[in-house]
DNA sequence: ATGGACAATGTTTTT
DNA sequence: CATTGTCCAT
């Protein structure tokens, strides 16, 4: 069978590259993705490899389900036994396997940020430790940075006393996680990894047994997943990663892209094979992304090219505000499809922080569009769905304390604090979890427990016990969207979250999408469908023929292309992120980030910057992003950044789009002075004509933004520069 | 015990 | 401004 067929050279020495390390350095829209799936076809269609004895890890699961159906059609034969996944879900289900090694049981739940966040505050509080002076939220990112480095609570180096706290809070909440039977996302890398490191026969098993392992995205792989690899290809050594360091965006997770330098060093013998050519982009696409990149220092300089062609000039767009940007955009989306040079799913729009989605989610919504929103307020993060959700997860793990707090008044049933801490006590008392202290007095209602409460609080505790009870004796012969419709009619959960607002309504929605979702696991089981939601991103929400543009981050972006793209917020403190500004390392990483973004579009690309945006609901006067100043003008069309003496530094060509919407209503009290006002037309002694952007007032002065036809953006202030208003 | 009203406080990116 | 936490009235 022939596995290399429309294959350019290079990516059929991929494909067909021997045994043993092999590490592809692939550009943006090389393949990649697809010499890897050929790869797998490959090895057991060609050379015969066991599907059983093979394991490939991608980046999301949707990629995973992609590979795994296309190897099946390239092979035509069922890959059962492939281990395939994500490395949180294959470290999950080989954990479950190995749990008679580790100190937890098989059933464990994985705590999402939510759980993981609750869990660090009650931490903090046992530990009597100010949660203003040490943010959960940086405490948990201490400890999960340590994870990653798989550093143990034991080890945690102390260089201040800072370290000294979070040593502590690490030890408590990792003991709290355990008293959970629950992991969160870091330990499914960390306990797989320390398994593989400490138990020799249980590494021999696993290293046996993979005799080729395949890996996508190389570059954001942290140490804790490098070192699982290296354990697990330890006996075979048929390790085989793709990877472009330039498109390692993940280093704040841990990631390193230095693993793909380890890896030569630490597989001796690596074959290097490069995927240079792009199949994706027009050649200035290609040239705009590299006058990007290319001012990143140490780097292995890549050449992309293209035999696509030149294509169309970059489009880059100045827009007075963050909320004209969304306008511009959407019109100019409504444009192309109205003159039918372009379909609504070709386009994608990328930001590089969730919250701009907002604004363009209601320019969408204003102007009656449809559109995709991947991740922010994600599905399962809604309350609606966390409520059925923690129900389902207690009856599998009743030693989940988290889900039982969460559900134990949901809705309310006179459970209050009183009576949950007379019921902790007890339960500590005796040595027994809350939720099974709970479930014996449901089962047994006359035991000796009740006395230990007073007779209404005994009461309540024990129904709600004896539901539990219930709900657990009928798991056996009951499919997960069987319990779920119970749970549901139990509790009477419609009319509490349908209350009759719109809201309501669509909560309820929500749980029957969630229906829909628990329906495909019939025939599987109540732990696959938890660990599925546990373990789905965002880019796993991700259709492939959407129909409607898509609104995504640069980071969800990451392995997608799009026909055409437009990237927002262009402006320092946005892109690249202020809180980058003092590291050299994260600047670096920015920089790659709007390179995964540039390389998104095939053929047409928009950069938008804004002279404006509202920070805290007030709008500041910002700065172009300084990445934009790399990129030659001569691949660039639309508005230049430096004030060249030549004319065509021009205002773009719909100065109407630059006039503020007059605003209705709640503008700041400023323009009562301002003799300045956005779209006004002046002229200037030296610069000539030009349009206003926006003013400020600045003490009695006005600072004025002009955009002149000659010179480019300035900032006048006003009672110096002589403006004229022309009428 | 419960839920609503106000105040304080905080913005990267995600498995 | 938008979420989250705390206080207070029911």
């Amino acid at each position: 069978m022939d596995f290399v067929s429309g294959l350019n050279s290079q990516q059929q020495q991929a494909v067909k590259a021997d045994f043993g390390p092999v590490l592809v350095m692939a550009g943006p829209g090389s393949g990649k993705t697809r010499v890897l799936t050929q790869r797998v076809a490959y090895l057991i269609g060609a050379m015969g490899v066991s599907s059983y004895n093979l394991m490939a890890v991608t980046f999301t699961n949707k990629a995973a389900n992609e590979m795994k159906e296309r190897v099946i059609r390239l092979i035509g034969e069922d890959t059962r036994g492939l281990t395939i996944g994500t490395f949180h879900a294959i470290c999950a289900r080989i954990l479950r396997r190995e749990t008679e090694h580790l100190p937890f049981t098989s059933n464990f739940v994985i705590f999402d940020s939510d759980d993981q966040i609750s869990l660090i505050k009650s931490s903090l509080r046992e530990l009597n430790i100010d949660e203003k002076r040490y943010r959960p939220q940086s405490v948990h990112g201490s400890i999960s940075n340590a994870k990653n480095e798989l550093i143990m609570p034991d080890e945690y180096p102390i260089n201040s006393y800072r370290d000294e706290v979070v040593r502590r809070v690490y030890h408590y909440y990792q003991g709290l996680l355990l008293n959970n039977n629950a992991l969160d996302f870091d330990d499914l890398l960390l306990w797989m990894a320390s398994l593989l490191e400490e138990n020799l026969s249980v590494r021999e098993r696993y290293a046996r047994r993979y005799e080729h392992i395949l890996v996508d995205e190389f570059q954001d792989t942290n140490l804790a997943q490098y070192t699982l690899l290296k354990h697990l290809a330890s006996f075979h050594k048929n390790i085989y990663v793709v990877g472009d360091t330039d498109q390692s965006i993940y280093r704040w997770r841990g990631a390193d892209y230095r693993n793909v330098l380890r890896f030569e060093r630490d597989f001796p013998g690596t074959q290097l094979i490069l995927l240079e050519q792009n199949y994706r982009s027009t050649q200035v696409i290609l040239d705009v992304a590299m006058s990007v990149i290319n001012r990143n220092p140490q780097r292995t300089p890549k050449r992309l090219f293209t035999d696509r062609g030149k294509g169309q000039k970059v489009n880059l767009h100045v827009v007075l505000d963050d909320r004209t940007e969304a306008e511009y955009i959407i019109n100019t989306i409504a444009s192309l499809v109205a003159r039918g040079q372009a379909q609504p799913g070709d386009f994608a729009v990328m930001y590089r922080t969730n919250a701009q989605s907002r604004l363009l989610e209601e320019a969408f919504l204003g102007a009656g569009l449809p559109y995709k929103l991947v991740g922010a307020q994600r599905f399962y993060g809604r309350r609606e769905i966390k409520d059925i959700i923690s129900y389902l997860r207690l009856i599998h793990n009743p030693v989940d304390e988290l889900s039982l707090l969460r559900i134990i008044s949901t809705p309310a049933r006179g459970i209050g604090d009183k009576t949950l801490n007379a019921l902790r006590t007890r339960a500590q008392k005796i040595g027994v979890e809350p939720g099974n202290l709970l479930i014996e007095m449901g089962r047994n209602p006359e035991s000796a427990h009740n006395k230990a409460f007073t007779k209404r609080a005994a009461a309540v505790l024990s129904s709600f016990g004896r539901l539990l009870a219930n709900w657990i004796d009928m798991l056996e012969n009951h499919t997960p969207l069987g319990m779920m419709d119970r749970i549901i009619d139990d509790i009477n959960y419609q009319p509490y979250i349908d209350d009759g607002t719109d809201e309501g309504h669509s909560r309820w929605e929500n749980i029957m999408e969630l229906r829909r979702l628990a329906a495909d696991f019939q025939d599987r089981g109540l732990e696959p469908f938890l660990e599925q939601i546990a373990l789905v991103s965002d880019q796993d929400t991700i259709e492939a023929g959407a129909k409607v543009p898509t609104l995504l981050t640069l980071h969800a972006a990451k392995g997608l292309e799009f026909p055409i793209v437009f990237i927002a917020g262009l402006n320092d403190g946005v892109l690249p992120h202020s809180r980058s500004f003092e590291d050299p390392e994260e600047m670096m990483e920015e920089r790659r980030l709007l390179y995964v973004g540039i390389t998104r579009a095939k053929d047409i690309l928009y950069l938008v910057f804004s002279l404006n945006r509202s920070a805290f609901g007030y709008s500041e006067p910002v700065d172009p992003s300084r990445f934009l100043r790399d990129i030659p003008e001569d691949l660039l069309d639309g508005v230049l950044l430096k004030k060249k003496r030549d004319h065509q530094a021009s205002i773009p060509s719909h100065p109407e789009r630059w006039r503020v919407p007059q605003s209705e209503g709640s503008t700041p009290p400023k323009t009562k002075d301002n003799r300045y006002k956005p779209g006004m037309r002046v002229t200037h002694s030296t610069w000539g004509e030009g349009m206003v952007l926006n003013s400020k007032l600045d003490d009695s002065d006005e600072i004025v933004d002009v955009f002149f036809k000659e010179a480019g953006l300035k900032k006048v202030v006003a009672s110096l520069a002589g403006l004229e208003i022309i009428p």
